[in-house]
DNA sequence: CGACTAAGGGAACCCGAGTTCCGATAGCCT
DNA sequence: AGGCTATCGGAACTCGGGTTCCCTTAGTCG
């Protein structure tokens, strides 16, 4: 048996090796923000990180590996939830801060991106799906801590009432196409609400 | 001022034309299915259609727009509704018609392909939404008619509650990854019908 | 049915993304 | 501090997607 070769940067990660990695995300997060997936080639990250073409082919390899690394980034630093002991505020706090994510120039461009290149590369499709589960995770507390206060059925899944707040607004976003507003986000909260009220998401 | 030269194919639209135009589609599809949005090189294409590569950089030129016309041939074909006298049971059908459809392992893959070639094609991203515009006016009827017979409120937005059965399913599809059964299209109906008789999607 | 010309297609060409090679730089361990 | 070597990076190379040129085929109209 051959020993496999460590990947490129992950025994000396230190010093020169993490600030390589943070020049390139940041300039992965610029193009795909500015030019889409489409156009995430390798050499225009480098020029633009201003690190050597032949560093980014050995350490990333593809755009999708780029992208998935860049996600893999932005689900470490997880913006905290809120919870002001009522379920109908905290999701529509959630729903709001996501139209206010999607809304914004640059984040709404990100997010474009890097959803375009989870349907295009298996490992950025992995590291997509991490991240949301990051997010909802986080988000969960607010719907297991309404149970609790009896707010909501029992045995009602935290999780998918929260993907349920999303979702509309993703919908909106990506298949339709219609400009999202807090209205937008107000109704996607009120209708998760009516339907785990409803017991749409209790345990069998 | 130059006289602006019609675009190849819209003179002569018959004949091989029209041939050259299904074969290509055809294969477009093909790879699409296959290989994703990254895949489609219309070199490829050509090859896969038996056509000329150079008919096939003059007519769509690029990918994005090879995807958009293949999105507007699919939103001529849709299929016609249901029509069983309770709003819930319409949904149910047509949330397990979009289950049936994303969970298909070609049509699944090609809607992973279309969605990421809308995100990162404008001409592909109008298309995708004119034909979830075409999909989504064809099922409105269920909820109109059941305003009319007194099952929902009334002034339910019809095109807000057909896009809400949907939306959970694309954002596990999409987002999350999670692999989509028909209880989760029976949970989406149940939500969708749920927040529509509380009143959430109420005209003003 | 014949003419006009839109549309198709073969072949050579070009250019830049991606690869390879090897020397330079700088983490990390003792 | 010193040495080992992981990692970076410049430069030359290749290979195939995309373009151009021009001839051929076949719609469309009278």
């Amino acid at each position: 048996m051959s020993a496999m070769p460590a990947a490129p940067g992950s025994v000396r990660p230190g010093g020169r090796t993490a600030r390589v990695r943070e020049a390139v995300l940041r300039a992965a997060g610029d193009v795909l923000a500015e030019a889409g997936f489409e156009a995430l080639d390798l050499a225009e990250v480098a020029r633009r990180a201003g690190v050597g073409k032949t560093t980014v082919y050995r350490r990333w390899g593809t755009p999708g590996t780029l992208a998935a690394d860049l996600l893999d980034d932005m689900a470490t630093s997880s913006a905290a939830r809120t919870d002001t002991g009522s379920v109908a505020d905290d999701l529509r706090a959630n729903a709001r801060l996501v139209v206010r994510t999607l809304t914004d120039p640059r984040q709404g461009r990100l997010f474009k991106a890097l959803i375009a290149a989870s349907l295009c590369d298996a490992q950025a499709a992995e590291a997509l799906h991490r991240f949301y589960a990051v997010r909802i995770a986080e988000w969960a507390g607010c719907v297991t801590d309404a149970t609790e206060r009896g707010e909501l059925p029992a045995a009602t899944d935290p999780h998918a009432v929260v993907a349920a707040v999303s979702a509309p607004l993703y919908y909106a976003f990506v298949n339709t196409g219609r400009p999202l507003t807090d209205t937008d986000a107000d109704r996607a909260a009120a209708a998760a609400v009516a339907a785990a009220r409803a017991g749409v998401w209790q345990a069998s």
